[in-house]
This record gives C-alpha cells, sequence and structure tokens, in this order.
DNA sequence: CAGAATCCCGGAAGATACTG
DNA sequence: CAGTATCTTCCGGGATTCTG
C-alpha cells in the first residue's frame, strides 16, 4: 500500500503553501486592503481625522464591533494613529499615520484601473452568461 | 414610539451602502484579486498557456473544486481564455487574455509596494503587541 | 483528463446587551 | 462617547464521490 494518500499529500502541500503565502508580502498586503471596512477607512480618514462616532456615520453601513476591529488591525499594522483626550466624555481621534498616507497613491492607482477597464469586465461578463 | 428602531434604521443604511459598494469598480477590482487562487492562477499564467492539470500541480495545494471555481469566475471576467481540444482524453488549456494581461502591471505595482513597505509594517506590529 | 454534485464544518460577521 | 462581551447565524471552502 501507499505511503500516503492522496488527501495526505495534497495536505501536505496545503500546510507548505499555506506557510509560504503568509509570508508573502503581496498577499499580506492583498489581505489588508481588499477588507471593505479598511478601505473605507482609509478613505473616511484621507481629508483628515476623524472620531470614532464620526467614522461610524460616515460609514453608514458599519456595526460598532466591525469599526472596532478594523481600527485596532489598521491600527497595528501602524496605517492609522489613535489619540485619547481623557475628558469627560472620553475622546477619541483616528489619523491616517505616515504609512497610511504612503498607501494612498496604490489605492488610487487600484481605482484608476478599475474604473479604465470595468467596462471590458462587465461586457465579457455578459457575453459569458448570454452565450450558451 | 419610534417609527424605526435603531437597528432598522442601521439595517437600511446597510443595505443602501452594499448596494453602493457592489456598483464601486474599485471593490470589484479588489474582490477579484485578493482572491488567493485568483492571484496565484494569475501568476501561474504569466509564463504562458497552462493546462487545467498543470495548474493545479503548479499551485499546489488547491482542491479542484477551487481550482474550478476560479478558472470560471476569471473567465467570465475575460481574464482568462479557456482553449478544449476535443481529443481522447480531453484537453483543455488555460491561458491570460489581453485583459489579463494589462492587469499585470497593476500587481506588479502592488507587489513592489508590498515589498517596500512590508517591514514597516512588521516593525509596528511588534511595537504594538509589545506593549501593553 | 477535466470536471460536476453532494455533504459538511469552522470561522467570520452581525445583533444585542452591558460598561468605564 | 467609545467601546467590550456574548450569542448566533451564515456560507466559503475542503473532502469525497461520480461521470463524459
Amino acid at each position: 500500500m501507499a505511503t500516503q494518500t492522496a488527501a495526505q499529500r495534497r495536505e501536505g502541500a496545503r500546510a507548505a503553501y499555506d506557510a509560504y503565502l503568509a509570508a508573502c508580502p503581496a498577499r499580506e498586503l492583498l489581505d489588508t486592503i481588499s477588507d471593505k471596512w479598511v478601505s473605507l477607512v482609509l478613505n473616511a480618514l484621507s481629508d483628515g481625522p476623524l472620531r470614532y462616532s464620526d467614522l461610524g456615520r460616515i460609514i453608514a453601513g458599519v456595526s460598532q464591533k466591525m469599526l472596532t476591529q478594523t481600527l485596532r488591525g489598521m491600527e497595528r499594522d501602524g496605517l492609522v494613529s489613535r489619540t485619547v483626550t481623557p475628558s469627560v466624555p472620553v475622546r477619541v481621534d483616528y489619523a491616517l499615520t505616515e504609512l497610511g498616507r504612503d498607501l494612498q497613491p496604490l489605492m488610487r492607482a487600484i481605482k484608476a484601473w478599475a474604473e479604465s477597464h470595468i467596462e471590458q469586465v462587465h461586457s465579457a461578463r455578459e457575453a459569458y452568461d448570454t452565450r450558451a
């Protein structure tokens, strides 16, 4: 009998690949910026700092949980800064860091590509869906 | 009593926002290229056409289901072409379309940004994790 | 060889309620 | 005001099995 089943071999390959991918910078970046809330926060803060509640209002559909979770993650990655003003009631401001601002040209490039090619994608989809 | 609860209002806002986002080209693009398997297929095909089984071997950890599903989606979006050669057994080749090749410079830009800034992200994380 | 169909599980995200 | 804590639901993705 085989020392390994096909499933076992694939499992091992998958584990190795996952490890490889986790260490891939491009993957890390894509995982970050493709997050719906991350990109929205990035955009909301592009005009200047905002308070927690302002962000919640501007990004209309977000739940408190996701907003907090998103901001924590972005703070951890060094994309935003969090400033607490210990007044009563408390006031917390969020702002883009230099790294966060560095990211903006790339986001604009992505947006530009999307806008200039979206028509091709849409017509390709239509062709695909109507054929057959 | 209020005509709407807070939850109902948020629900409406979320629905409207989702609709808005679904129509956002940048979001569509990000949702596409941030897919793990999409980016791997894009990369695998950059050197030329490959057969289904070759893709499965090169992208070591992928399951048949995900490979097929990914390729179908990319074909629908006009990123790859699918060519069936009705021999026995069947042979199917996948290749990048012009649109798919157009995407490569952007992918390289993302990769470049990631590689030149990943250190900052990692040290930011370390600082965040080690501080209290 | 290149898929299609089916079952199933873990984890992500929302709703709700509570707090310093 | 700015969160935290908990519960629950939903579905993306893997394993498995079958076929033209």
